[in-house]
RNA sequence: GGAGAGUUGGCUGAGUGGUCGAAAGCGCACGCCUGGAAAGUGUGUGUACGGCAACGUACCGAGGGUUCGAAUCCCUCACUCUCCGCCA
């Protein structure tokens, strides 16, 4: 959610900032409605007055024995004309709050214009890409020719974009997370936690996820509304809803190991061969909670944090800025670290780490004491994957196979494997 | 799942129909006191919206209702605690 101060004293740069986004956003629209707010509350705020007033009026007149009828009379309409007053309000108000949830953040400076994502812009790269002298295979190859892969199981079980790992290679996922969560709480400075997998309403719309994105979630329940997470992000970033944070405790840094389940209605078609879109995957999130003037600092250190994984792992990857049209719609700033698939022979997404500002925070009403004035303040919102483990798996099968199609299991997982080098 | 008790400001906690946005205490801020500090003492101290401001309005778990008037009465829901049942 944006700043509504913002839309009133400066819509112009609002205007330009949306279109940097090419969001279509209808300016008249909005300012017809919020007039219409300004008119209806103020009226409806005269009418409270005046009934206020009275009331106080009559209770004086009361406690000294007077006749109160003629009062009584005086406001005897006032009450309709208020109800219908205070409906339209919050109606008005209604279509003002889902119109301003439907817009997505402004984006940093430093965001470059761009359509899509091949309009993504490199900052680094890292690693020698893996040489190979026999013909590289890719996960699914790898996975089933072993029975360590079971697509159909997971067809079988429950549908399409399901799997089942089978053995070495479910613990070598396992210690891949493992291996992840240690490193982030041990030597980054994160605090693990564990959390619901399930959420309600209230948590989705705090992280940004509803309204605009319902098609994109499993819905688990009605009455009580219950959701499957798409990402530990929504439960962790939501500790802090609703909460004024002593300016001592910041920054918050969080680390979280999740099932995450994505229903992405919209994406069937896309990489349907493998475990690439599944609609359930594990995911270490990493998040941080910071001062606003610290928070451009965090997100290059949640992204280091995140590239340390893949170079402990020694997986080559990229550094890519997203551009204006590929940015999500909560951040203002992403970067996504891409990795090195011998088996596509291209880079793919692994992790996403985002800076979302005050954008989270204000529809969470997450807030700090600034010691300066003494008034709470939004906080700053980060949040990346550090790393998504399926994604992290299918890298590691890829990248360390050899030419009878085993997978070497990488140095730094070898005490999360029980001294098990190779997965023959 | 059943029965009972609760939910008030940053925190603890009073308040059962009208000068209650809400006592008191803690905490915090500023001042006095002090060589400096502690103790003591004085003043101030919620959030949001509208307004240049004075000020007005809303908010006492959430949503409805009764009433001229609701933190206070009624209904629904959520959550917390205690006891019983069931359970990994």
């Amino acid at each position: 959610m944006l700043d509504v101060q913002l839309f009133r004293n400066d819509l112009d740069f609002v205007i330009a900032g949306l279109k940097k986004r090419n969001f279509a956003f209808n300016p008249e629209n909005y300012s017809e409605l919020e007039a219409r707010r300004k008119a209806v509350q103020t009226k409806t705020q005269e009418l409270q007055s005046e009934r206020n007033s009275s009331s106080k009026a009559i209770g004086q007149a009361k406690a000294k024995g007077e006749d109160v009828q003629p009062l009584l009379d005086k406001v005897a309409n006032l009450g309709d004309e208020l109800k219908a007053a205070e409906t339209e309000l919050s109606e008005i108000q209604a279509e003002l709050d889902a119109l301003m949830s439907g817009i997505p953040n402004l984006l940093d400076v430093s965001v470059p214009e761009g359509k899509d994502e091949d309009d993504n812009v490199e900052i680094s790269r890292w690693g020698d890409l893996p040489k190979f002298d026999f013909e590289v295979k890719d996960h699914v190859d790898l996975g089933t020719a072993r029975n360590l892969l079971d697509f159909e199981l997971g067809a079988k079980i429950t549908g399409s974009r399901f799997v089942v790992l089978n053995g070495q290679l479910a613990r070598l996922q396992r210690a891949l997370i493992q291996f992840m969560l240690d490193t982030h709480s041990c030597e980054n400075g994160y605090q693990e936690t564990y959390v619901p997998y399930l959420v309600n309403a209230d948590s989705l719309r705090g992280t940004g996820q509803l309204p605009k994105f319902a098609a994109d979630l499993f819905k688990a329940s009605e009455n009580p509304d219950y959701y499957l997470i798409p990402t530990a992000e929504v439960p962790v970033t939501n500790i802090v809803r609703d909460m004024i944070v002593d300016a001592k405790d910041l920054p918050l840094k969080f680390v979280c190991h999740s099932p995450c389940f994505r229903s992405e209605a919209g994406a069937y078609g896309r990489d349907v061969r493998g475990m690439i879109r599944q609609h359930q995957f594990e995911k270490v999130e990493i998040v941080q909670i910071v001062k606003p003037e610290d928070s451009v600092q965090a997100h290059e250190d949640l992204t280091a944090h995140a590239e340390m994984i893949l170079q402990k792992l020694n997986l080559p990857y990229r550094k890519m800025l997203l551009c204006a049209g590929d940015t999500g719609f909560s951040s203002s700033k992403t970067y996504d670290l891409e990795v090195w698939l011998p088996g596509q022979n291209a880079y793919r997404e692994i992790s996403s780490c985002s800076n979302f500002r005050d954008f989270q925070a204000r529809r969470l009403q997450a807030r700090w004491r600034n010691p300066e004035m003494g008034k709470p303040e939004l906080v700053h919102t980060l949040n990346g994957s550090g790393l998504a483990a399926g994604r992290t798996l299918i890298a590691v099968m890829e990248n360390y196979q050899d030419a009878d199609g085993r997978i070497h299991i990488p140095e730094v997982l070898l005490p999360y494997m029980g001294g098990l080098k190779v997965i023959e």
